[in-house]
DNA sequence: TAGATTGTTAATCGATTAACAATC
DNA sequence: TAGATTGTTAATCGATTAACAATC
């Protein structure tokens, strides 16, 4: 397997995955580079190319398994392990994101809430309680969490991180409107929903 | 104005309209490209030519007005308008879309939401009412709603995605995790909350 | 075998970076 | 004026597409 893998090729691997566990869904078997190229809106070159980076998941004349191929992606996504993760902020977003669905399906299981408002500890969401934001640390220590979701405000986003980097997390997926930074290897996604909205504005703004 | 900006441009603007607020706030006046180059991360060299796409805003030997630079990023992203909008789906999605505050800030206003379950609706949230999904059509002529964000279940989407395409509506914003697709000339983006998360997985997979 | 389609190399295209003359 | 920094052209780099031999 190719080490230095493209972030643009990296990028399409969940659209692939999306693709191809529908296309499993429906009871399709084998697809050719041309007709995923159809469905998924890559060209079938590129998709060629694409799988290739990873391995040789095709048979000449024939095509791809899809339920093989599937397995494939899954496995480079790795999502063939599970994660256990927590969520930092029992606002709307953490609510939000604590009851959606895809989260479970994929392996990814939700440990704890941890929030600092005294209002809201002792919930329970979705089956998971909210703890005080003190007992974070020692949380993640004992259950070995892998990620940490914050759906802090601005403010309290980079402290948070801060406090993350001393623990043994994995990887932050930040949905705080600001870029959060760290000084190790942690992984960290910050997410900005605002961002596709501006997109989507520039193209219609004239209209 | 060059008219054919290129998308890996436009998908950086809203980082400059992010960056330039907070320098903004910060009381910053004037900066040079490669002083923001330090800040935002793209290269001085990519921040001049991103920006010269839609025209010259610096002044050699001094560099960008920051307030300056700021209202055009702002007005090149149409955020010198107002839109009116819509959610469709109540859910917990929808309910934390609505009280996102990061959306009121920046000119869309939300007109109304709307459900099929009627537990849900003539509930108020956030101070706009929830509506029977058998009003959507007509609600959006009579309000000129701009923007529709679709906050429903994975088997709805693509069928309110129909209804909406026989509106005036000129843009949808799709949460549901389904490629929703379009026939006419509506700007349609689909936001795949997961594929971040499977990003960010790859990345930790082995360690 | 003949037809289909991959895997892979080569060609093209587009985006980023470097360089520097223009000019504030 | 001298120094700084843009705007813009040219060079480089990387990603996408085309082509086709390999092979199922």
């Amino acid at each position: 397997m190719n080490e230095n893998i493209s972030m643009a090729v990296i990028k399409r691997l969940p659209k692939y995955h999306r693709y191809l566990r529908e296309l499993l869904k429906n009871d399709v078997n084998r697809i050719s580079s041309k007709e995923l190229s159809n469905i998924i809106g890559f060209t079938a070159s590129q998709i060629r190319q694409d799988l290739n980076n990873f391995g040789g998941f095709g048979q000449q004349g024939y095509g791809y398994d899809v339920s093989n191929l599937f397995d494939e992606i899954n496995t480079i996504l790795g999502l063939d392990e599970t994660y256990d993760t927590v969520i930092i902020g029992a606002g709307n977003l953490g609510h939000a994101l604590a009851n959606y669905s895809c989260f479970n399906n994929f392996g990814y299981n939700l440990k704890g809430i941890f929030e600092i408002s005294p209002r809201l500890i002792g919930m329970q969401i979705s089956n998971v309680e909210v703890y005080d934001i003190d007992l974070m640390e020692s949380f993640i220590e004992e259950n070995d969490i892998d990620i940490a979701i914050i759906c802090t405000n601005i403010n309290s986003a980079q402290k948070i991180t801060n406090r993350l980097e001393k623990t043994k997390v994995k990887a932050i997926w930040n949905f705080a409107p600001v870029d959060v930074v760290t000084k190790t290897d942690i992984e960290v996604q910050n997410v900005h929903l605002i961002d596709n909205l501006l997109t989507l504005t520039y193209f219609i703004k004239d209209k």
